[in-house]
RNA sequence: GGGGGCGUAGCUCAGUUGGUUAGAGCGCUGCCCUGUCACGGCAGAGGCCGCGGGUUCGAGUCCCGUCGCUCCCGCCA
């Protein structure tokens, strides 16, 4: 079992309860297990918690008594008429006690509690609530099978990792929000009720009682309600708003709900946003990141530029490794296959994944079998080193020395470092390029963990082209405006692919430490441009109407240039608790299921409210 | 829908090439202990080894299936 640390329980700020004088006591207590110092020695307090840790040495016995504010150690010996009642204590039973504050004994002092200077003799005890046998202990830091954690999420909150998380979540939804209004931005609540939107993820659906066969659904996000709220001229909205997405989950994200920082302006271009956004969440970050440093200014990094340089729409910039494009290197020479590869097709290239560092067989030769755990056929690499200055490993043999100095020119690279490499189609080989340059960073320590390196993406592409079904398809969101002027885009030739594939949307991502907090986008606010961009994508005018008809009907009707953009909260949370899990910071989180263990959701329900709801079961064999 | 990992006491885990009565720590019950803060000591209770089938003289251990949890891919305004 590992030593608890003190940990944020002993260092959460003692908030001063409403302090009873000594003959008119409240019914539960006088200070918080928090509370006493120094000062209070002498004071006759009553004090309500949880039995926290007991240790009876027979003759005298201490209790950690716990609360939400702290820990306060209270003892009772054979002289207290308490002292019966309390042996037969037991971990998390809820008691009041009284008694009086007493300095401890020299040298018994407990540093690490702020209370550590003094303890409670115990006049008196009764028992609030009495706990039985716990499924998980409460005291520790030990780990536990997260079923267990989730059904008894009650007891796990209880604990001071999960309880300060929670507190951290609270406080920067706080700052957020103080954040937000300061900067001018006004909050609106949206419906939770709402029409089922046919792109996207799958709705979570209601049915209607009132409309038989018709159902509401809880909206994926408030996104077509803060278009109509700028339509309505309300100029900057935001909200800490609920979403809801029937889709599986990740480690990264909640099955079913999570919250966004949802917000949307009028009268904006893509900087303005980010001028509004990122001082925010520049702020929050500085406020809760203990010191760690946050991006002073966020770079604008194309999307064609990420994937590029580090393989990833959303890459981690703590890490160091850039990579580039070594063709020219590999081009007609002595290794075959990857010249054969670039001969073959004109769009193929070959990629350099620079390793500082790295330069031994050992490291290499770990990266190659990891590759292939992936399912590629290896990673081909070169290493330079002492005596073989000229660059070392089977690839430096088959282009021979000259273009082995080249790639080291190009890469900056020298004796003791190594470099990787990719070959073939880009789109196809970036998807492994990637998370080889996360495995390169983090194998050889190059990745600054202590920081928040944040960036933007931008300039997004409009339209991809579906390899299946041969044909333009919108790439991200089909309601962002393409970034070109209306006279332009309404001009172009819906055949023409090259062109249409070249357009980008006024889209961006905002990215901390490799994880997308977000994306956002300039919207299309003009019927006839939303028309031909859904006409590029094969959609007709019918479909559009038939979908649309609402959101498009508004924007006939006088809307403004408006954008934003919706940072998930629980993301930015776990970023700053430095959590891998978005359960850790969730107060009472789905399992991967999406199931609720605690309260038992989703579950069935009786025949009668099926009937009130008009629906019949249909539930498959076995 | 697909792939990887895990499943042994209330909890965390160990369990050898298949071998006799499945162990430890925490927790629980009882006894002892007047300065601990992961208190200490003694004793005790507690097991469908996830479930089903198979191989074998013999299965916690090997094989097949299945269920559950988890991580990843697909999916994700």
């Amino acid at each position: 079992m590992t030593k608890p640390t003190p940990h944020a329980l002993f260092a959460r700020p003692a908030l001063r309860p409403p302090i009873a004088p000594d003959l008119a006591m409240h019914r539960y207590r006088s200070h918080t297990c928090g509370a006493l110092r120094d000062s209070d020695i002498g004071k006759t307090v009553r004090l309500s918690g949880w039995c926290h840790r007991i240790r009876d040495h027979g003759g005298v016995l201490f209790i950690d008594l716990r609360d939400h504010y702290g820990l306060t150690q209270v003892v009772a010996d054979p002289d207290s008429k308490a002292f019966k009642l309390a042996e037969t204590l037991r971990s998390e039973w809820v008691v009041r006690i009284d008694g009086k504050v007493r300095r401890r004994p020299g040298g018994t002092e407990n540093p690490e509690l702020p209370t550590g200077q003094v303890e409670v003799y115990i006049d008196e005890i009764e028992i609030l609530g009495p706990a039985a046998e716990l499924p998980m202990p409460v005291f520790g830091e030990q780990d536990y099978p997260e079923e267990i954690r989730l059904k008894y999420r009650f007891l796990d909150l209880r604990r001071d990792h999960l309880h300060a998380n929670i507190m951290l979540r609270g406080k920067v939804i706080d700052s957020i929000r103080r954040r937000m209004k300061e900067s001018g931005f006004f909050e609106f609540q949206t419906p939770i009720l709402t029409a089922s939107s046919p792109e996207g993820a799958r709705d979570y659906l209601v049915p209607s009682r009132l409309h038989p066969g018709k159902f509401y659904a809880l909206p994926q996000a408030p996104q077509q309600f803060k278009q109509l709220i700028m339509i309505a001229g309300f100029d900057r909205y935001f909200q800490i708003a609920p979403c809801f997405r029937d889709e599986d989950a990740r480690a990264d994200r909640s099955p079913g709900e999570f919250y966004q920082l949802d917000l949307e302006m009028s009268f904006v271009t893509q900087q303005d946003v980010f001028d509004a956004v990122e001082p925010v969440i520049r702020g929050v970050f500085e406020e809760f990141s203990n010191g760690k440093p946050v991006t002073p200014k966020f770079p604008l990094i194309p999307y064609a530029d990420a994937l590029r340089k580090y393989g990833s729409d959303k890459p981690d910039l703590r890490n160091p490794i850039v990579m580039q494009d070594v063709s020219e290197a590999f081009r007609g020479s002595g290794f075959k296959i990857f010249a054969n590869i670039l001969n073959a097709d004109p769009t193929a290239q070959v990629w350099a994944i620079p390793a500082p560092k790295g330069g031994n067989r050992a490291f290499c030769d770990r990266m190659n079998s990891w590759a292939q755990g992936e399912g590629q056929p290896g990673l081909g690499y070169i290493f330079w080193r002492e005596g073989e200055e000229s660059g070392a490993g089977p690839l430096a043999k088959n282009i021979g020395p000259e273009r082995t100095k080249q790639i080291a020119d190009q890469m900056g690279l020298k004796v003791g470092d190594a470099c990787f490499f990719v070959a073939g189609k880009p789109k196809d080989f970036v998807k492994f390029a990637g998370p080889a340059r996360a495995r390169i960073g983090e194998e050889l320590g190059l990745i600054a963990m202590d920081r928040f390196e944040f960036c933007w993406i931008v300039d997004f592409p409009m339209y991809e082209w579906n390899e299946e079904e041969k044909k333009i398809d919108f790439s991200h969101n089909p309601f962002s405006m393409p970034n070109l002027p209306v006279e332009e885009f309404l001009a172009l030739d819906a055949k023409d692919n090259d062109k249409l594939l070249s357009i980008k949307a006024i889209q961006y991502d905002i990215v901390c430490n490799g994880v997308e907090l977000s994306s956002g986008a300039i919207r299309n606010h003009r019927p006839e441009v939303m028309k031909k961009a859904f006409a590029i994508a094969g959609y007709s005018e019918d479909v559009l109407e038939t979908k649309f008809g609402g959101m498009l009907h508004a924007l006939s009707l006088g809307a403004p240039p408006h954008g934003g953009i919706a940072p998930g909260i629980d993301r930015i949370v776990m970023l700053l608790a430095g959590e891998e899990n978005l359960r850790e910071v969730v107060l009472f989180p789905m399992n991967q299921r999406a199931e609720d263990l605690l309260m038992g959701a989703p579950s069935e329900v009786t025949p009668k409210q099926l009937k009130e709801l008009h629906i019949r079961l249909d539930l498959p064999k076995k």
